[in-house]
DNA sequence: ACGCCGCACTTGTTTTTTGCAAGTATCCGC
DNA sequence: GCGGATACTTGCAAAAAACAAGTGCGGCGT
């Protein structure tokens, strides 16, 4: 089977996952920060960021006292094309969303 | 705000939403194809394709008597770089995902 | 004509996931 | 040693998903 999609999705298809990659494809940052950025509620993140890390996506670096940084693994990085694409497909759906179904005007 | 990854996700973000689309993408498909191609729950797939009708991916044709076929519109179709960008991330996924960090093997 | 089967769904009900609010632990500066 | 910042837990309610069974409709065989 070459479902490589559900692959995919089983690691980054919870909610509020490829958010926070996407987040972290602007460089480290802390929890406190893609807290604020994206809202996600605080337990969700955590979550999120130890079954991101357990899969390689991301990996935590130790910075001064209790304060640490999340950041893309190479792995993690390699999603950047994905986000990418549905970005940019999300752009043309924020137009406008009423059924404008136009495929063959006759 | 430059969040179109979120407005994606929006729509096809819920759970088994992407992988019809991808099942889609190979033509039109009845009901019962896409529920024995991809194992999913029918009542979460009536769901899933009622949402994504109203959200313009894909549209109902009428076949014979009581069966239909659902086909991508444009917009789904333009899911398809998306899709295989995590396909492909997918891919490198399968290899091994055990979370050991630096076990040295031998 | 009538029952039966396949197709495309609903309609309960249980289990899992998510969200919200509040609390805990640790360190740091004062 | 107190207060505030940071990084999380924990408890509980709400929402979503999975499971199981049932409904309506049309065609087909008899």
């Amino acid at each position: 089977m070459s479902d490589d999609l559900a692959a995919a999705l089983s690691v980054v298809g919870a909610r509020w996952a490829l958010l926070i990659v996407e987040q972290l494809l602007d460089g480290p940052q802390r929890y406190g920060d893609l807290q604020r950025e994206l809202g996600v509620p605080t337990n969700i993140l955590a979550t999120r960021l130890r079954e991101l890390e357990e899969a390689g996506v991301l990996r935590r670096l130790p910075l001064r006292h209790n304060t640490r940084a999340y950041a893309l693994t190479d792995r993690g990085l390699a999603l950047r094309e994905a986000i990418v694409a549905l970005g940019r497909w999300g752009e043309d759906q924020g137009k406008d969303h009423d059924q404008a179904q136009n495929q063959d005007p006759s």
